[in-house]
RNA sequence: UGGCCCGUGGUGUAAUGGUAGCACUACAGAUUUUGGUUCUGUCUGUUAAGGUUCGAAUCCUUACGGGCCAACCA
């Protein structure tokens, strides 16, 4: 065992901190999803950083959805995201809503009111897009600025009684239209919309924006560290503006560097698209980068958690790739998938000295990492299909399979020689006629027979016909969001490819929950669309493939 | 061209003034009834220039590079 201790990152460094110099006992965190969308890898980052922090330190996190704009949250989303965040294996202490403090909020707004510190204003977006100056030059006071803190109230109070339609009038905050941070230049703080709550349905017309409504909501449930990535940055000063000015309990917001993968999009904007223009089946199409699409891919939580830990926490830009989400599924994929054989092109082979109608069955494995799975049962007989690639006439040097005058071993079966290759009149190749050596036969071998190479194989007449849908990246290039042009002209239009698969009959029995490696292949699970009749497989990932490399070289 | 954030191998992340480490990838080899797994080894890095210091990835300055900010989105 080593005493070792991994090293900590910066955020719990400062947790760490503020744990040992007494300013906390304990700490309070909280996921913020907006429930407009599915839950994506980036989440599960984040969810692992805010949940892992309090298993690791004393606290609880909460749920909280940030729904304070009802035109574009459904509760859908809400369903959705609760389950994924359960399936990743995290449980929230409490789950709560932005809209359940909408009361409290809009007497924040009142309080800043009385204290000279927001205001009622009558420009439109336009005007106050235009007020608000640039970068490089001070804004202008709107003409709405020095109204009396009467006017406002009675102002406030008539935009939340719906006397006033969508736009027409902004509470604003009423900080400093010369500021160098863009956020402080009298920011929003409530608009009007018309518009049906998921929650509250049509008690309000007025939400509150997101600056308004965030540090708030952590403010109430005590958060005391509010973790969010680094575009919000900007908005620490306001947040922590709002909080000092309300006078409330001071929570405080630490930002970290989103993590984005290659080859993939995570925004819920892009995700969107790809879900409304059918580019994809839905959120929980297997390519896509969502939870729900990765457990339908046949990712486990324990995989996309190692991920999460792996790839860290820090505050640089950075694109991981996705090789290593890869390198973590097949790892833990290894440990508890069952082994199971399946012929994708199948080429026949008559084993000739075998007679014909009789059949036995052979034992395996489920799975040599963990003999505790037991073995199963797999017919053998006369007529086999295995793997056209797995032949070849004229081999190469280092070809270890199949070739005429060749041996290989089945696996868990018996050692066969190819004699000879039976072909079609257009010279295909129709069947191969081959021996066995009955005294070979896996865990009795009593031929002393050395091959260099194993197959995988299925009995012909017992192989079940399968669908196997194998999947690749979505996009063609590493960073699709970061091109010039619209990322779905960088769309991999061959990211779904179906295939028939012949396979051993134990596989007949698949259940939704089972993990299998088809041997050689990769690793593989059920999908939803599957029927009793007709089983269907996802390919979530393939098996490392070093002969594949070897070949690439000799190109 | 204003403000803020960030620069460590191909990628991600450590080293918090004292031997630049770990993981993934790549490459080479061993083992193997999965060309999988496992094991061993190898390559590759502090953006640059000054300064402080006995000593700098670390502190300071400047330059360079990347990112964010001008929604009634979050």
């Amino acid at each position: 065992m080593s005493i070792e201790e991994k090293s900590l990152n910066f955020l719990e460094e400062i947790i760490d901190g503020d744990l040992n110099n007494g300013k906390y006992q304990s700490i309070v965190t909280r996921f913020p999803p907006e429930p407009n969308g599915y839950l994506h890898i980036g989440h599960a980052s984040s969810i692992c950083l805010n949940f892992g922090l309090t298993q690791k330190y004393p606290g609880y996190t909460n749920l909280r959805f940030d729904d304070t704009n009802p035109v574009t949250e459904e509760t859908e989303y809400v369903e959705s995201i609760k389950e994924d965040v359960r399936w990743l294996g995290f449980e929230w202490k409490n789950e709560r809503y932005a809209s359940d403090y909408f009361d409290q909020l809009y007497d924040f707004a009142v309080t800043l009111i009385n204290k000279g510190l927001a205001y009622v204003d009558d420009s439109n977006s336009e005007e106050i897009a235009k007020m608000k100056g640039t970068p490089t030059e001070p804004g202008k006071d709107s003409p709405y600025r020095n109204r009396t803190i009467e006017e406002n109230l009675d102002l406030f109070l008539r935009m939340r009684n719906g006397e006033f339609p969508d736009g027409s009038r902004t509470l604003r905050a009423k900080i400093d239209m010369s500021h160098p941070n863009l956020l402080m230049r009298d920011p929003v703080l409530y608009r009007i919309k018309h518009a049906s709550h998921h929650r509250t349905g049509d008690k309000w017309c007025i939400y509150p924006m997101y600056d308004m409504a965030h540090g708030q909501s952590d403010s109430i449930e005590n958060v005391t560290h509010s973790i969010c990535t680094m575009e919000f940055v900007p908005h620490r000063e306001l947040y922590d503006w709002l909080i000092g000015k309300l006078e409330i309990y001071p929570s405080h917001q630490y930002e970290f560097a989103r993590r984005n993968i290659n080859y993939t999009v995570t925004s819920k904007r892009k995700l969107l698209q790809l879900v409304n223009e059918k580019y994809v089946t839905g959120w929980d199409d297997p390519r896509m980068p969502t939870i729900s699409g990765l457990r339908r891919r046949g990712y486990t939580p324990e995989s996309i958690r190692d991920f999460c830990e792996r790839i860290g926490v820090a505050k640089r830009e950075n694109l991981v790739d996705v090789g290593l989400l890869e390198f973590c599924v097949r790892e833990h994929l290894n440990r508890v998938a069952l082994r199971r054989m399946v012929v994708f092109d199948p080429i026949r082979v008559i084993i000739t000295n075998y007679p014909e109608g009789q059949y036995e069955n052979l034992k395996s494995e489920n799975n040599p990492e963990d003999e505790t799975t037991g073995t199963r049962e797999i017919p053998f007989g006369r007529e086999l299909f295995i793997e056209k690639d797995d032949f070849m006439e004229n081999p190469p040097k280092k070809f270890f399979r199949l070739a005429p005058g060749q041996m290989v071993r089945l696996k868990s079966a018996y050692i066969i020689k190819c004699d000879e290759v039976i072909k079609e009149t257009d010279g295909s190749i129709r069947e191969l006629h081959c021996t066995y050596f009955p005294d070979s036969r896996s865990g009795h071998d009593t031929s002393g027979i050395q091959v260099k190479g194993t197959l995988h194989w299925v009995c012909a007449s017992h192989a079940a016909e399968v669908e196997v849908r194998e999947y690749d990246r979505l996009f063609k290039v590493e960073d699709p969001a970061g091109e010039e042009s619209d990322f779905k002209n960088f769309i991999n239009e061959h990211s779904l490819n179906v295939v028939k698969g012949y396979a051993e009959p134990s596989l007949l029995s698949a259940q939704h929950k089972d993990r299998f490696q088809f041997l050689r292949k990769g690793y593989y699970c059920l999908d939803s669309d599957s029927e009793k009749e007709k089983l269907i497989f996802n390919r979530t990932v393939t098996l490392k493939d070093a002969w594949a490399k070897e070949q690439k070289k000799s190109l």
